[in-house]
DNA sequence: TCACAATGTGTTTATTTTACACAATAGTTA
DNA sequence: TAACTATTGTGTAAAATAAACACATTGTGA
């Protein structure tokens, strides 16, 4: 899989030979792929092994082939990391400082998306591929710091517009875990009846009578995300907001 | 200055020329160029004499050249249409249907950027080049009337967050005009009172003592925006929203 | 059966947004 | 020069939204 990653290969000379197949400017997609994990907001890095950037950790990216869409790009990176081809992503937008690859000039459109790790666990086979924790995501090789941090914030702006969230549970969630999953996003505390009230009041949840079970305490109750009544009431409310 | 311009050019087959030099993928710079003038929102548009798209109106772009950044490129482009180089300028993102130009395959990052039409009235010497109004652009030349969407769209949005606008207006100006501004933009009625609180309570318009000229009715105020007071001021307000 | 830890639930207060009307002013016209 | 016109400048009350905050309940585990 290595061969596939622009940011991934042995050496700066392959690298080169590559990039100068495409003439002058070549066009590279790469991905931010969130995931969320024991109440910590994460993200899928690979580890570069060009010398430049000796070990350090890089996005997940490809070279654009002629005959495809970018969003087809982003979608077919995903399917090879991920093995899942229905998540959710959005471009975020181009990066195209002259020298930010070394090698050669390669201009990047960045995607996020989001994926529900549980789902996932088994597809990550290659081990030069690991979540990390987005606080301790610092350093990265290449312009991808930058990049990283772009697209976190997108995240956080889009998560309080749009019910986003989702993408990252299980499909069954109590509201502790969708409280977590927002405060992880946005880095800040809220409050707990008034995060409730809001979800509440914005009516696209479905109550499924039934509860947590293994926590050593009172259980919550499970929800569902209704995607239908979501479409039909969200005219209602015009965002998120906490 | 036709022949800077990659969706602008005589025939289909110099256009394919062009883009084979830049083998498998060429990548462009498209800009959307907002002015305000008789309290309209314009966009400057050039005529595409492209034999597909004959006499459909297409955004401003050239190819990106090897060795200059993105954001580079579209200040190139600003410049040689408006003679201006300290536009507003933001990146909105990049396009890359496979089909999206028939001359081969060219991914484009869109910009958009607000100017000062009065400034400027001189500078647009070639007569393909034409400010429209924004409600009357449509059936642009290739998926131009897409990229222009999003990208007034994405105005529309940061207009709420960020003042922004004065880049439209003349360096002094009445509420009034302010206010036409934000409707043009927005495409909706505000209230006059409340408008003017808002702002107000925003502190960034300084009160230059003066007062309009040459209107047939009481003279409005004429108002400045301070950046410096702005930059101090705009932790105490998170969003304009209207 | 007791301690623990987290759930579930409403109300009050503060803040923000909306709706709305009239006197003052400069230019224009009779 | 008086009256007419169009638009400016200004404040308050009502409604909606957001923020702060406490206690009884439930299941687990010692």
């Amino acid at each position: 899989m290595k061969e596939n990653n622009i940011n991934h290969v042995k050496s700066l000379k392959a690298v080169q030979s590559e990039v100068q197949i495409y003439n002058k400017v070549a066009l590279s997609i790469d991905c931010v792929i969130f995931g969320f994990d024991e109440n910590k907001l994460k993200v899928l890095l690979i580890r570069s092994d060009m010398k430049k950037f000796h070990s350090r950790w890089s996005l997940l990216g490809d070279l654009l082939s002629p005959n495809e869409d970018l969003d087809e790009a982003a979608y077919r990176i995903l399917k090879q990391r991920t093995g899942m081809d229905d998540l959710f992503l959005e471009q975020v937008q181009a990066f195209g400082k002259v020298s930010r690859h070394p090698g050669g000039r390669v201009v990047t459109v960045a995607y996020y998306s989001l994926i529900n790790v549980m789902n996932h666990k088994l597809q990550i086979l290659d081990n030069e591929i690991h979540w990390h924790d987005v606080t301790a995501v610092k350093e990265l090789a290449f312009d991808h710091q930058d990049i990283f941090e772009t697209c976190l914030k997108r995240l956080q702006k889009r998560v309080q517009e749009h019910p986003l969230g989702f993408s990252l549970l299980p499909n069954k969630f109590s509201l502790r875990e969708l409280q977590n999953l927002y405060e992880a996003i946005l880095g800040i505390k809220l409050d707990r009846r008034n995060f409730r009230k809001k979800f509440f009041s914005m009516d696209f949840l479905v109550d499924l009578e039934e509860i947590e079970t293994d926590v050593p305490h009172r259980p919550g109750k499970l929800y569902q995300f209704d995607y239908e009544k979501y479409e039909k009431n969200k005219k209602k409310w015009s965002s998120i907001d906490f």
